[in-house]
DNA sequence: GACGACGTTTACGTAAACGTAAAGCCGCAT
DNA sequence: ATGCGGCTTTACGTTTACGTAAACGTCGTC
């Protein structure tokens, strides 16, 4: 009856998604999903038993997931997740600490963006080394058959 | 006798280092580049018992740090760094190897490129939202005083 | 000649981030 | 009604990247 365009849900106007959907979406297993959950990084409602998943949790994931390629640890990401979900009623004390650990992994983001620059420059010197070295072979080769004539 | 300046040895004009020396140098313990040497991401020469490692040693171990800090793990960097060793002599096949592989590494650090400019965009919003909820705490406050008066 | 700083090996411990297996509930298509 | 696909919990297992402790060797120096 449904097509494979309906996935998810409409739920008091608002797209719902199961955990095997959000799975497949970032291409992660269920498994991973409720890890995050028990971390804190996300907290789908519930209908009965199962997760229930509404946009707001999907973005999570995105943000979690996209920390993760940057090298950053779960506890690091709930930090900053959690902070900014406090945010409209936190106090001045709070807010400041949330400034203070942004600028510090902006500062993090900023070495990391001088790694790959200089780790670009070292790929290239051996983009070029391998290059020549297979011209060589590539020479050799000509030479060896001419030999055999 | 010898000053702080005079660290490391001087050994067939080759600069030389002890463990405890690299492991200053680069902020990690002894422990850690022992263990890189296990995995064979180092190999220092022995002076007896005692690891001697040569500017070689030292450039492999910061090109480690590097990839770690971009979230590669140390197998992954073990791979390029092995075939790059192998390089004077290998055969058409790994050398294409290699280029494959340094193909897929560039690929990654583009994605992490993108992730960081998104991330900063977020932390841009967040920052900007914190700042602004700062502000009308201060507002707040400057409203209180003059009540009371 | 004892002491401290530094080095060594061996080996067990640990935190993070899941994987995997068992056992069971639920809706629904046959 | 039964089997199947997908969801659930519980719990133990695994990999990576080291930490930590024990037990010992080797300098330089006081």
């Amino acid at each position: 009856m449904n097509d494979a365009l309906d996935r998810g849900s409409l739920q008091g106007n608002q797209r719902t998604y199961t955990i095997g959907e959000l799975a497949k979406m970032f291409e992660v297993t269920p498994r991973t999903i409720r890890f995050y959950e028990q971390e804190g990084l996300v907290s789908p409602l519930r209908q009965g038993q199962k997760r229930i998943y509404r946009d707001k949790d999907r973005v999570r994931l995105k943000l979690t997931l996209r920390g993760k390629r940057l090298g950053f640890s779960l506890a690091e990401i709930r930090e900053v997740v959690l902070m900014y979900d406090a945010m409209p009623g936190g106090d001045a004390l709070q807010l400041k600490r949330l400034l203070e650990i942004i600028a510090e992994k902006r500062s993090e983001l900023d070495r990391q963006l001088e790694d790959i620059r200089l780790m670009r420059l070292e790929m290239d010197h051996v983009v070029q080394r391998a290059q020549e070295a297979l011209s060589q072979l590539g020479q050799q080769e000509k030479q060896e058959k001419q030999e055999q004539i």
